[in-house]
This record gives structure tokens, sequence and C-alpha cells, in this order.
DNA sequence: ATCCGTTGTGACGATACATTCACATATTGG
DNA sequence: CCAATATGTGAATGTATCGTCACAACGGAT
């Protein structure tokens, strides 16, 4: 059809993406070899050219998923010097990527990925566990800098920060995105923040650009 | 092979929950008529003497998770007065129930039970919004009597307090249940707790059989 | 210009699965 | 006891999908 050539490397993004971009649109049962052609523009077969198999695609999507992940952590912590600040800038880009990919809570959720492939489980769990610990780091951060609570985890603060976003993210796909993600986020964030902000010291720091900064009702 | 005949009535919940199960060890993918069918015992063209065929179980499933979800809460609520207490003893069963079935949040997530027959992606949030409702019910309640702070949304409070579980969940499911779930609960309620708790007023209800009372590191 | 590796195509086989049907056997009511 | 109904079985059909293979066309290196 298209016939248009083009390098292995460029394919195999373009495959990868394709395929998260199936496994949030029709979910991982909407994921076939023929189905990421076809959105490539190339005929199933094609698709062996450059991977192994299913598999191989698959590894790419959790290859995906990690980078975009981590980047956002990159990217949010160079643009913030203050704890908080911080945090508020991952959970925003957090929540706009599962809005984008509903697919990445579903790969991560997964069974079937985990039993075709043994060891897969245990790369998922890696790049969890490597986002936590980047967030974890954040928040020993802020509390070093007296921005935030000492005495609390920051094991578990992360793993609530988490928490944050996976809710939302389920409500706002069941109610084909009648839910108001971002407003909830706010309020959710303003709560949490309340409960691990250091008592007494309004932060040094400039709060800058921060939006809804009183109550909410 | 068993051939030992029984009611249609039982044949049916046995189906559910071998589906529930299967999706829950195996992921949506590992769900077919054959694997239910072998899990009961049966053959699979016998699973259509009881369904109208592979979508039917999966409403059935639907209703068995809308059941056990609601249960949770009404069992939970039935055995405390306060509020707080109440939220404790949902969020405990809740965990329970997660960790024993792992398929919830997978059917909750999923895409393709939604694209083959629309209409349940409606009837999933109504069970998921039914569940929130019933968690604000609680948290309005525990406002009335002065132990929750006023001024929060409770619909905010329900969503938060359901991404108490999920992190959780999923961390244990990819850590084959290395991360300790009951461990985190704990501490993450005693921060959302202290989020929430109306503050000076130590609520008038006692406190009785909570566990970690005091501060952790 | 030509040769060879790379990328793309179409046909094909193998497997798994959902569903149907004819048949067998247990249970129940008359 | 007998018929009717409910439940279970095994074979068979149709479809979707993964993967392979032989062949074609494009592009760069010699």
């Amino acid at each position: 059809m298209g016939e248009e050539r083009l390098g292995t490397e460029v394919r195999r993004e373009q495959i990868a993406e394709a395929a998260l971009a199936l496994i949030s649109e029709r979910g991982l049962g909407g994921l076939s070899v023929a189905a990421v052609a076809r959105r490539v523009g190339l005929v199933p077969s094609a698709i062996y050219r450059h991977f192994e198999g299913k598999e191989g695609v698959v590894d790419a999507v959790v290859g995906l998923i990690r980078d975009r992940l981590l980047r956002n952590v990159r990217e949010a912590c160079t643009e913030a010097d203050d704890a908080l600040d911080c945090l508020r800038r991952i959970l925003t880009r957090h929540v706009q990527l599962i809005r984008n990919n509903v697919g990445v809570p579903r790969v991560v959720f997964s069974e079937e990925l985990y039993a075709s492939r043994p060891g897969r489980k245990g790369e998922v769990h890696a790049v969890v566990a490597g986002y936590l610990a980047s967030v974890a780091e954040v928040i020993r951060r802020g509390q070093a800098a007296g921005c935030i609570r000492p005495g609390l985890e920051p094991g578990t603060l992360a793993v609530m920060f988490l928490g944050l976003v996976q809710p939302s993210a389920i409500l706002w796909h069941l109610s084909d995105g009648q839910f108001d993600v971002t407003k909830h986020t706010q309020r959710a964030w303003e709560v949490f923040r309340g409960a691990i902000e250091a008592p007494g010291r309004p932060q040094p720091s400039q709060r800058r650009e921060s939006g809804s900064e009183g109550e909410m009702s």
C-alpha cells in the first residue's frame, strides 16, 4: 500500500507508539500485530522485519512507558527547586500522561503480558519502583530543606502520591471524559499538601505561578 | 468427566467466580470459556447451558464485583459508629478484596470488555460511582458529627480514599507479594486521617482497637 | 550500472477460541 | 414406571491471530 520505505529505527519507534496507542484505545485484547501494522500503514508480516514477534513489540512498549515516566520526573525537577513545587509539577505531568495513555495503567495491571514472558513482570516492577524512588528522593530533599514534615516515611508518601492520580484516571476513563480530572487533582493535591507540609514554617522559597492558592469549599 | 449434575443457579455462581479468579490469575486474555469450564470441572459447551455466551459470563463477573464492593461498605458501616473508624474498616476490607482478586482493578481498567458490549462501561461506572457515593456519605456523616474537618469536599476525599488502596495493589501485584500492603496501608491511613480529622476536637467516640496510634518514623 | 542487503508484500499453515448441534444421561413430576 | 426436562458430552464449524516463507522493489556500495 503505502510502501514507503523507512529505516528500522524509525519503524521500531512508530510500531511501539502504535502499540501503546492501541492498548490505550482498545485494551490489551486489541493489540494484534495486524492492528499495529494497519496503524503504521504496513502489512502484518512487515512487523517481523523490525521485531522478533509480538513479544518484542510489547517489550518496546514497556520501554516507552519507562522513558515517559522518568522523563516526567526529570523535567519537572529541572523546572522547580522547591520540593513541593516539584511534586506538584510531577503530578500534573503524570495526570496528563495517563490521560493521553490509559494503556499505561493497563500494562502495569496486566497479567497476560507477564505470563507470556517471565521476567517482564520484574522489569515493570523495576520501572515503577524507579519512579517511586525518584519521587521519594524529591520528598527527602523537601524534608531536608524543611518544607516537608519530617517523621513521615518518604516511601509511604511516594506511594500515596501515586494514589492521587490513579483513581482519577479510572473515573475519567469510566465516565468517558466527564469526570474533571484537573479539578479533582487540584483539590486532592491541596489536601495532600496540607498533610505533608511542614507546619508553621511557610516555606522559604517563593510560591510563584501555583494557581489555586486559597481554600476550596 | 466429573459429570456431577448441579442446578443452574449453583453453576452460574461457580462459573462467575471461576471467571473472576481466572482474570485475577491470568489476566483478561486468560479468560476463555474453555478455561472457565475446566476450572469448574465441565466441558466448554456446558457453559452454554447456563449462560448465553462469554459476554453473559462477563456480565456475571461485573455483578459479582458490584456485590462484593458494596458488601464491604455495608458490613463495615454496621460494625462501627464513628465515621473515621468506619472508613478505616472499609479500607482494610477493600485491601483484602483487591489482594484476593486482582481481577477487580483489571476489569475496571479494561477496555476490551467495554468494546465488546456497549453499555457495560456505564454499568461499571455506576458500580464505582455507587461505591464512591457510599464512602462520601460516610465522610459527610463524619463531618456532621464533627470528627472530620468541614470545608473538604466529601467527593474529593472519597476518591482520595480509593487512592489509598490502588497503588498498594499494583506494587503488591508487581512485587509478587513482597510489598507489605498491610504496613503501607496503616501508614498511609495515618497520614490521610491526619489530613481530614477535625483539629482540636479529639473525637467524642472511643478509639478502641485501632492498632498503631503513635507517630511512625 | 550492477550487486546485495534491507524493507515491504501476499499467500499460507498452525493454533486457539467461541459457538452450535446431535446425542447421552440424570432428575423430577405424573 | 415413563415421559419430559435439565444438564452434560463430544464432534464439528467458522473466525481471528501469530508466525513463516518465497518473492518483489528500493537504495546504497563497489
